[in-house]
DNA sequence: TTTATATATTGCAATATTACGATAATAAAA
DNA sequence: TTTTATTATCGTAATATTGCAATATATAAA
């Protein structure tokens, strides 16, 4: 026990699951506000900002990488991640389609 | 180790975060799913569409009870969840907020 | 009241996540 | 080449989540 049984669910809702939890962690919310912020970043600039170990923002951003939202390109010695926007309007799409099929009336 | 730092965060930040996590799982995606498309639903009901234990459904639905998007009414010895599409309307405004702000170009 | 049915709670084992120090890898600067 | 700066990865401890059996609770039916 203790492991999520993805296999009896449908793909689309492991999918969507999988994307909400990626932003279920408020580290990873705020690294998401910082970026687009700045429209432009490097990850030191998080780990003064954020408040957490620098192992550990580079853990959350692996997550984010992990479901499309960001992308990083290497910039000399630092990395300049930024929000993916085309995958950030997609999802943001697809959550409106959950949302809307998912409201309705009862009791 | 292990604890999330919280304290770290806007209000805003983890209220967003604690939304999107409870969302995060395959389960509670089918059973907002589910519930929708009855509309109406009764706890039993769930465990045979979903294939989860008696108790693991009930611990899912409350914790979707606990960001307010369900609610349910005692309905003779059954219980009927729905959801409170007033608060559903509220988060995906919040989350669509949440979106738009963050959207930007960079790189 | 007794029995049956539906849901909630408790306790626990298995697994996952979070966080961080240490260290590796990479690339610019000296 | 050596040093410095930046990011990634590994290993590990602390905590959280998932799932379920057992049990408690609550209500309808007998």
């Amino acid at each position: 026990m203790g492991i999520t049984k993805s296999q009896i669910f449908t793909e689309r809702q492991n999918d969507l699951a999988q994307f909400f939890k990626v932003l279920g962690h408020p580290a990873r919310v705020a690294i998401l506000q910082y970026i687009s912020k700045q429209n432009a970043c490097i990850c030191n600039d998080l780990v003064d900002e954020i408040g957490l170990a620098q192992a550990t923002i580079s853990q959350h951003l692996k997550e984010l990488k992990s479901i499309g939202l960001l992308k990083g390109e290497v910039e000399g010695k630092s990395m300049c991640y930024c929000i993916n926007v085309e995958r950030w309007t997609e999802l943001q799409n697809e959550l409106n389609t959950f949302f809307n099929k998912t409201k309705s009336n009862c009791c």
